[in-house]
DNA sequence: TTTCTTGTTAGCACGACTTGCAGATTGGAA
DNA sequence: TTCCAATCTGCAAGTCGTGCTAACAAGAAA
């Protein structure tokens, strides 16, 4: 998405108020690459907005991603997450800890559905599934076996 | 996944009952392509068997997926829906209608994370965006725009 | 066939996530 | 500074899925 000044641009230009909240989570969203849920970047907005509503993160994050300006996530089954990189890149997924990286792919542009007719395709995303660095690690300390069930809800990566 | 007479001996084999309430659900799923919400599942299910339980739906879902005979797919938001083909496929989502299609995708094996270290891949799935052929044609007579917010729920799609 | 054990089911309550609503606030134009 | 419309907050409510438990029934054993 854009830097926080240039989105107040964008937002006085389209008629939308510039209000303390939404500066705030304009800067707590730019170059955001944690995918944070709603909720987790309620936290952090609280931190330094006591009293900023979780209704008002919600609303904001549903405006920008109409704007264009960030894209949902939806992987996991837990809460959406969003994501402000507007690059043409993809998803890996740890299946422990639930942390999602942003990745560029080579090769999507060859991708070809098979036995597709009569559908216009618009977009291609791809999710890879497997295990980070750390949970290998931990997993191979406690010998727990792969595709646990239930990824941790929102793995707090400290970038 | 297996038929439901396959199903029905593993079931045995690993000490699960084989109750009427799952012997409907098996051959509700088996073969079925629709990628079911399990509130239609339950639909349909309660058209045969009534006073059948949603919350039955769920466990013997759960069930399966547990066992391996079919998989959660979580794309556009709303409720998880079921897939019973175990091949090694793909999926395209209608933007407009929600319909889901099952795809095989030729090059999978050649994709690439370009910036990916430290992260073991075990699973690539792909998502293809777009509008199927039925909506393309109501778009044109209604000159809709593209990107519609929230498709449609669960897509009746009479196989 | 009857009995008995144990896995299942139904139904409700509850939790997580998200949105609708309405009154109180406030950004920003005049 | 004034004023109006956009926005914010707080709460209620909706959707989706699961935990809990008493009643029930599959299937083994007698």
């Amino acid at each position: 998405m854009q830097s926080p000044s240039a989105l107040a641009a964008t937002y006085r230009s389209q008629g939308r108020k510039l209000t303390p909240q939404r500066q705030l989570l304009f800067q707590l969203m730019h170059g955001n690459d944690r995918h944070p849920t709603a909720e987790a970047l309620f936290v952090e907005a609280s931190a330094q907005m006591p009293g900023i509503s979780l209704r008002t993160v919600y609303q904001t994050l549903n405006e920008l991603a109409e704007m264009g300006e960030l894209q949902f996530i939806e992987i996991g089954g837990g809460a959406t997450r969003f994501d402000p990189n507007l690059d043409d890149h993809h998803h890996v997924v740890c299946t422990d800890c639930g942390q999602i990286r942003d990745v560029h792919v080579k090769g999507t542009a060859a991708l070809r559905p098979l036995d597709l007719e009569d559908f216009t395709v618009s977009e291609v995303g791809v999710v890879f599934q497997g295990v980070c660095s750390s949970c290998e690690k931990s997993r191979a300390k406690t010998g727990r076996s792969p595709h646990v069930k239930s990824p941790a809800p929102q793995a707090k990566v400290s970038k």
